[in-house]
DNA sequence: ACATGGTTTAACAATATTGTTAATACAAAT
DNA sequence: ATTTGTATTAACAATATTGTTAAACCATGT
């Protein structure tokens, strides 16, 4: 019976081809399309390296199930980035550098990778097809309908909302990417890390408050 | 007589040994050590691949020799973003923003390059000596104290010198990082490059001046 | 002219890396 | 029990990539 074998299939499957996409996974995010091999993947999976090509025929096949996992997560950065709808907009952007921190912090290796891998190579990750592309144009629009108002409101300054979006992911994502380097630089900044990640976060979100802050004189 | 023929050297230098050493920074800095290839760059350069193996030895030996470049370049913008050590802190600020800026601008590619080849490779490239260390330490605490002083005088708000330079670096690196992502997302903002660039410098500078802003209240 | 020494070439060697295939084991269905 | 199809293995193939070498080249100094 159909049913019963892919049940089945469902509980095995936790064996080879997860164990390969797992070990996958590891080699390319720490090491990148170029820099992984598929022997050593194979390798870490505990499998001979002819299943991995069974199972993804190529290196690149498999290397773009991963992609497709980091996009997803790369996406979901993103929108916290842009905070809650419901709020007003200033606490909007309050929850949303808070809440894209702890994003980009739960997936550390996440930003390199997407730099390296997806970024500089556009013509092959096309992942912006021109519906997106309108979707986020209009998100920003309506972002900035909303920011106009609440800056003539006397609520904060008047900002481009894409520059202070951009603002705010290069506070969030950029320490991470420095993480290994300001560690031996900066060592007692970077003792303790949890109270690293914590100090890094208050920043984020201090610096940006005070950009959107309504000047007194 | 040794001293005409070294001059001939340094004239005719030009040649070989310069042209492999120009098509590798190219190709390591646009594709890594892991990515690029030594006939590549024996091609580019316009030599038989046996000639880089002749003057260099190895791929590594090759590599170090563009590590090396690159690294000064980096060292260049960190001490940049420290500003002008005669000027008073807060303008010492400013200036430290916008020079670490130009820098960055005038090397868009080395960000990703030192990121992914030094950074994350700290046994192989030990640029940070325990003497390096320290002189670091030092300077940010001059620094420290010198901001400590001027927010007791009501000049600015109270900060931590370490996390305020992080912010500035990450503030003018990332979006170099992310700018092909950038330019397809959000077209229209990075639609004139040159106008793109100056918005950004003008967003740093303003973002991390209000950060040290004393607060009126 | 000749010797010297750095430069260049072309062909080769060695290894790493990806990908393929034929034979086999194994589990499930009929 | 036989068949069927997937999973697995081991050995091999093909190519890419780095590195080596012997011989030729060429400018310079003697």
């Amino acid at each position: 019976m159909l049913l019963i074998k892919n049940i089945m299939d469902k509980k095995e499957k936790t064996t080879t081809e997860q164990l390969i996409l797992e070990a996958a996974e590891e080699e390319f995010l720490t090491k990148g399309f170029d820099g992984a091999r598929t022997t050593v993947i194979a390798e870490r999976a505990g499998v001979t390296h002819a299943m991995l090509h069974y199972y993804f025929r190529t290196k690149e096949q498999l290397f773009e199930r991963i992609v497709a996992k980091i996009t997803a997560l790369v996406a979901q950065t993103v929108l916290a980035a842009m905070g809650d709808p419901q709020k007003p907009i200033v606490e909007r952007i309050r929850s949303g550098v808070a809440s894209h921190f702890d994003l980009v912090a739960a997936h550390p290796l996440l930003p390199r990778f997407f730099l390296n891998e997806v970024v500089l190579r556009p013509e092959r990750y096309n992942l912006l097809n021109d519906s997106l592309k309108e979707r986020i144009s209009a998100l920003f629009m309506q972002l900035q309908t909303e920011a106009d108002r609440a800056a003539g409101a006397g609520e904060m300054e008047a900002v481009d909302m894409r520059h202070l979006f951009l603002s705010i992911v290069s506070l969030n994502v950029f320490p991470f990417l420095a993480l290994p380097f300001a560690e031996r630089l900066l060592g007692d900044l970077a003792g303790d890390r949890e109270k690293f990640l914590a100090a890094r976060k208050a920043e984020a979100i201090e610096t940006i408050l005070r950009r959107i802050q309504k000047q007194k004189p």
